[in-house]
DNA sequence: CGGCTTAATTTGGGATCCCAATATGAATTC
DNA sequence: GAATTCATATTGGGATCCCAAATTAAGCCG
């Protein structure tokens, strides 16, 4: 048992479901793809340690062949990288400095959105981001998963409406990337309530048509998360590499 | 002899890892992926046409392991697909609805650098790009590969320059995809002589630092250039639709 | 002759094997 | 004792093989 045992969380047994019409090519390596990535905004693959394919095969249960496919995917995303020449495989550190640019770059992204929400006359489709947001205060969900999920439906939404298909594919990527500290964002329920407000807040700046609100709100909003996660990621990494160094082996009966 | 034994072309070695220091094991995989890019670029893989993996490993004198890599690389960003679940594998048919989508992103993008850029006080890397852009006219290079390729590192320099990171990833990105139909818009000897006039125009807004005029003159610089692509894209790619439907074949003897 | 079933072939996903390059650690030397 | 050398184990890249699914072609029946 070791480190990056539990990677297996990925299918539960008997997904021998055969697809009836369905379209699901589901091939094993994007499944990998997946639950790698998921592994690594989990930190359960903390930044800096190294795996060798062989030890990923077997906490992954697969062969090497869908594996690599994934892991090489991840790398040309820059999620991983094989450092050395044969050394191993790693989780690309995160670099705090990447994730000031990545912020930049969203804020840029989100107020084009933003302003070309707030200038569009009809926006029926909102109706439903309203009904979330701007529920009474005693129907809000407050569960921190939750949250940040709706929350990224959220942004992604206005993205996807106002701007284009390039933009949100861009969009997707930037939030791929920004999710593994993200994430931290949304443990206290004084940020969750801050969180409601602010939507709520831009949504009726977009229902007003007034652009350069939205503009200054969209802008405070990603500041505030930035702050917060400039906070908490330092506390975090230092949790993170720690265990990682220490092998995480501390939980049970060593080998 | 088929449309795709000319794949053999050697490996034209652009690889833009972007943050990290430069490692360059040059596996097999990573060439094959560049030489798969530069032929779907290059229209010697038109799109629309199926290629198995077999008659792919011929063409590139490869064997399936890299090919499969870099093929499933290529299909995780989106330049191929295989179809349905056993079908084969096929350049994705460019959707020209996309392409406007992907240039209004573009514009955006590059206004956001531009204005950056004009607001910047000092910018002394400039010097180079006003060397040759500036150039009196006699010495200005004409030959259409060579302007493109310019022309590109101009806009990247910009973006590199006055953006960060993740916009430059995401402008290279944009970039990747553009770049297909945007090569056909450096044949004719006029559009060259305009493009040295709008960037010559441009690096003067900036010297200027004017803002809004760099924004105004990106703006139309792009328009131009879209509006000249989406001209020639329709020849250009009734060319090389009805070409892939004839097989490509009628350079030499039939089968 | 047209629509349907079925057999043969092709295709891509995955598993296994081999190998050169590299890292690791023990033995050796100064 | 510290640096160096060298043998060994490990690693990832690539090649080959197998297989189920899917396409295609042939065959059949109405």
């Amino acid at each position: 048992m070791n480190s990056i045992s539990n990677l297996v969380s990925g299918s539960p047994g008997g997904d021998r479901t055969d697809i009836p019409a369905g379209e699901r090519p589901r091939t094993l390596a994007k499944d990998v793809y997946a639950r790698l990535k998921q592994a690594i905004f989990d930190f359960r693959m903390p930044p800096g340690q190294r795996y060798s394919e062989q030890e990923l095969c077997g906490a992954l249960e697969v062969s090497r062949t869908p594996l690599r496919l994934a892991l090489h995917i991840l790398a040309h995303e820059g999620f991983v990288a094989n450092v050395g020449g044969h050394s191993a495989w790693m989780v690309r550190p995160l670099d705090l400095a990447y994730y000031e640019d990545l912020y930049d770059f969203r804020v840029e992204l989100e107020v084009l959105a933003w302003r070309r929400a707030a200038s569009h006359p009809s926006a029926p489709v909102l109706g439903e981001l309203v009904a979330f947001w701007q529920a009474p205060a005693g129907q809000r969900p407050l569960e921190g998963h939750h949250v940040a999920e709706q929350d990224e439906m959220f942004h992604r939404t206005i993205v996807g409406l106002f701007g284009n298909r390039a933009m949100l594919r861009s969009f997707d990527e930037l939030t791929d990337r920004i999710r593994i500290i993200r994430r931290l964002d949304f443990v206290s329920p004084k940020r969750i309530a801050t969180t409601y407000n602010e939507h709520a807040a831009l949504l009726d700046a977009v229902r007003d048509g007034d652009a350069d609100r939205a503009e200054r709100l969209i802008r405070a909003h990603i500041e505030a998360s930035r702050v917060e996660i400039r906070r908490l990621t330092f506390h975090h990494l230092s949790l993170a590499t720690s265990a990682a160094r220490q092998g995480f082996q501390g939980t049970g009966a060593g080998s």
